[in-house]
DNA sequence: GAATCACTCCAAAGCGCTTTGGATGTTTGA
DNA sequence: TCAAACATCCAAAGCGCTTTGGAGTGATTC
């Protein structure tokens, strides 16, 4: 009996949407005909086809579905209050039905938001390593933005077309604001953008920028400091700083802590003992073993990264020493989802800051900042918690 | 003198666009009346007032700048035909002088095409994990983005939710394509992508799907078959695997090559040597502690991950024992940038394959797969090197 | 009974771009 | 010499949405 049914041209018909409207047009057909059991059969069929078929409607089309002008459909969308309690109630079941999704990109033209906020990651030629803190922080920022119906853009930017980069995403339009990663001492960005007007948020500080700008931090000074003390009062005397890059802000800021550290308990920065470079294990390993062979070896270690402190204790296995009895370690730890640092007991003494959670949080403050742009810039400054593990015990030399 | 030439008002005058107008007016004004003095100041005034102020037009201000429609310099700037050459210089250095950038979203808009690509990330809520792959992948990818001039985008997707995600993602027009990350067997987003007609490149395959469909992936198998013969020709006959989650494809093939290369040499795979978790460094340190201690433990170590391999590592050296000479260890090695596997001499034995490199091939796939949309599926099977490291050595037990 | 008001709804303009379908003048070919 | 064939340019429509400025009802007010 089927084939007598109007459904057949129904499968034939090209678009989707259509085919639709035409199970729509079908059921009231029927229904107002009485013929019940037809309009039964043919709300299966739609169901059916629905499971399989995956189809999208347009406003022009869900309003003409509807009988009712765009403007009306539109508003009862985005709840204005100008529209019937009934008539909106319709519009929604209709958008489930026809599985109606607005057009990001024509929204965007029209409302002048893009409701996407852009991630810069800086990339230097010299430096092709992809900073590992990033997936973490991505996370965290992507599930505050699903929350508030966001979407994430990513821009790999080499630096030396910094300006051009930044103008560029705010002329073409595609986000809302910004996040800001791995700032430098003096960072130019922050000058660049808030002389643009594209919104932003610095995950980091940048030492010698006096503008008002936003940003979220840990206390990378503060933890360093107290990290190194913490040896110190463990009765070690020659602390190694294993430290990032530092043009990078943050490793700046630690190496100043470590210093701190050293000299409010009369002890002077030995530059021997002092490394700056990219934070890989590799590093740490090499830094280490030499250090490890000097006639006076350092008696701790304070890594910037819990990637370099692995380094470190294959160094310091391979010299035939014991952790913690011979050499201590103590490390920053972004409580990286993929290399967490031990379980119940840390295998590092750390410093611990979840980057995810200030992935998050950067998220959110940049989302009010563009939600009440007048507002003056926010900042947050997170303190890194020293962690007791299993890397550190009294100095023994 | 500066006070008496009309740029005072220039300087006051609120939209930026404009005031490069009158920059341009005021010169041909000059220019005019002879005046190539004044000409050249304003033209110095100007080159500094640039240097500092971040205009952007858009086309109807440029055309409006250079007397000509909409038409002509669209045409103009997109390289088709039917513009005069001079005009099309004309405009070109006009669009340079004005920094013109046209808007993604009225240009998406008006073509039809968002000139981005999606990067989907699947979220468990189990497995909080964010796979330490992603940033080097997404580094490669966004290099060839960058080329095309595409944007990416990224979208983190609660896996409960796969089926309205990805119809979102179609319907809201905002990417051209998409790259899926992280296929588990028989992974359902495959029919469901080619039903919804978004094209697609998945990064890794799916066992059990029977589709065409577009791919790139590393030889796990093969890989996994020849790191285990490569320890049974050692001499090892008690091989343990450390694998990933075993319902993600990459592990299920890592396993089958595992015991492919077992069966081969007449021996039967071992439960009791075999595991299948998130791959951290706490999962390969504690699997192999408990190994270890076994009555018959096991001689060498298959890992899915450098970093579970360093924790067999860790494992090994609290057991007193020695890497290479009493255990060996092989691992994959996906050439992680933060994660390099020593350097002239490699840490770890290793099958090794880098992401980042997959990340750009992958990028390449979808670009070309989008621009010419009637083509077959394209796949690439990636070979894993099997690198010699310090970790391996003749099975001494 | 006219004026006001609240409640619903709509037509049309506009966001910034591309693209169709000419219009205008200039060469070319037989 | 006249039509056909370029070579250049433009006006206007359209992409899918929001939003302005009403219009058309009844109901309420004075």
């Amino acid at each position: 009996m089927f084939e007598s049914l109007p459904f057949v041209s129904v499968c034939q018909s090209s678009a989707d949407a259509e085919k639709l409207n035409i199970f729509a047009a079908l059921q009231n057909f029927y229904a107002r005909k009485g013929a019940l059991h037809v309009v039964e059969i043919v709300s299966n069929l739609q169901r059916k086809f629905k499971a399989l078929w995956t189809y999208t409607v347009n406003l022009k089309q869900l309003s003409e579905y509807l009988n009712l002008s765009q403007t009306t459909v539109s508003r009862a969308l985005n709840g204005y209050p100008e529209v019937n309690e009934n008539t909106r109630n319709r519009v929604l079941k209709a958008a489930q039905d026809l599985n109606y999704r607005p057009n990001t990109r024509a929204k965007g033209l029209a409302t002048g938001r893009a409701l996407a906020i852009g991630h810069v990651i800086p990339v230097s030629n010299q430096h092709e390593m992809v900073n590992p803190v990033f997936g973490d922080f991505i996370a965290g920022a992507g599930e505050a933005y699903a929350r508030a119906g966001y979407d994430m853009m990513l821009t790999l930017v080499p630096d030396q077309e910094e300006v051009r980069a930044y103008q560029d995403i705010k002329a073409r339009g595609t986000v809302d604001g910004i996040i800001v990663h791995g700032p430098v001492i003096n960072d130019e960005r922050i000058a660049l953008l808030l002389r643009i007007g594209l919104p932003f948020v610095v995950h980091g500080r940048s030492t010698d920028v006096n503008l008002p700008y936003s940003w979220i931090d840990v206390n990378n000074r503060g933890a360093f400091e107290r990290g190194t003390q913490f040896l110190i009062e463990l009765g070690h005397r020659r602390i190694a700083l294993l430290n990032g890059l530092e043009h990078m802000d943050f490793a700046f800021r630690r190496r100043k802590g470590y210093e701190n550290a050293l000299r409010n308990h009369g002890m002077s920065p030995d530059p021997a003992l002092m490394r700056s470079e990219e934070m890989t294990e590799v590093y740490g390993y090499r830094a280490a073993k030499e250090m490890l062979a000097r006639d006076l070896p350092p008696t701790a270690f304070v890594c910037s990264s819990i990637i370099t402190a692995i380094g470190v204790r294959r160094a310091v296995h391979e010299a035939g020493l014991v952790l913690a009895r011979d050499v201590s370690i103590i490390t920053h730890d972004d409580a990286l989802s993929y290399l967490e640092n031990g379980d119940d007991v840390p295998i590092f003494t750390a410093l611990r800051s979840s980057v995810r959670y200030a992935g998050g949080e950067a998220a959110e403050m940049l989302l009010s900042l563009i939600a009440s742009p007048k507002h003056a810039p926010k900042s947050r400054l997170l303190e890194a918690e020293l962690i007791i593990g299993r890397s550190t015990g009294p100095a023994s030399t």
